[in-house]
DNA sequence: CTGATATTGACAATCGTTTTCATTTAGGAC
DNA sequence: GTCCTAAATGAAAACGATTGTCAATATCAG
């Protein structure tokens, strides 16, 4: 286990601030570059390790889009559960799928796979987006 | 819609019988290295441009890992389907999730999206990996 | 065959992310 | 407060996957 030793830092202040500011998932970079027109110019490598933390204590949720880029978002809830996201404004939904967890974990224990973790993110247009069309 | 046209080259043939030989998942770079150990060498740059192309025309599968990089995998079946992959060996079974589409779809309709999509992707260990522990 | 154009390949460029390493700083001990 | 040690920072370089460039080549229709 080995309880990881985390020091409170104006850095980490910072983009925690900026974090739960913006409510969208926003990528690395955008959060740099919000804190930089804040006046807080933060490091990059600063803002990587800060989120890079900050998702493995759950504090954050991340979100891996098509491109490979990695999008951070403040946690609402510290469960598990999934996303259903506007490709075209990035308006986000939490939902939690009992359904889906049982399901993969019954697909897992079919084919006598251990340990299971599953990814899933939905995508669309939501309703705001399909009117301005 | 416009066609898109295709010449069929050394190359192109030489990394699909890569990708048919090779069972599971694979990166480009894979790809192109086992290209290289046969005896054909493609330029890499033509290994993506093929494998893309092949992803478009549902030639292939394909697979974002959690770190970024793109995997792909020969196509067993055409119809939209979810994977359960063994973290440590690779190992891929192909699982269709009826359950999933259904509640996919409701869930986006009780949001009001539209035109929707989904990636799912299961994680574990297999029963070989896990005996040789 | 011949011409138009899709394709190739070597290499540079891009882009997100990670590492390096010297410097700074938090926070407990005194 | 002062000291000390390890965590944290930041600038720049390194990295790795992927994409672009562009001249040379190969495919295929006519």
């Amino acid at each position: 286990m080995s309880a990881p030793i985390r020091r409170s830092t104006k850095q980490r202040a910072a983009i925690s601030e900026v974090v739960q500011d913006l409510s969208n998932f926003h990528s690395a970079q955008d959060i740099h570059a919000e804190l930089a027109k804040r006046g807080s110019s933060v490091g990059l490598s600063t803002v990587y390790r800060a989120l890079a933390a900050m998702a493995t204590d759950g504090d954050v949720d991340t979100l891996l889009r098509d491109d490979g880029e990695t999008l951070y978002r403040q946690c609402d809830e510290a469960a598990h559960h999934h996303h259903l996201v506007c490709r075209q404004c990035g308006a986000t939904v939490e939902v939690d799928g009992p359904t889906v967890e049982t399901w993969t974990q019954r697909i897992a224990a079919e084919h006598d796979f251990d340990d299971v973790s599953h990814t899933l993110e939905i995508f669309g247009r939501c309703a705001n987006c399909r009117a301005q069309t």
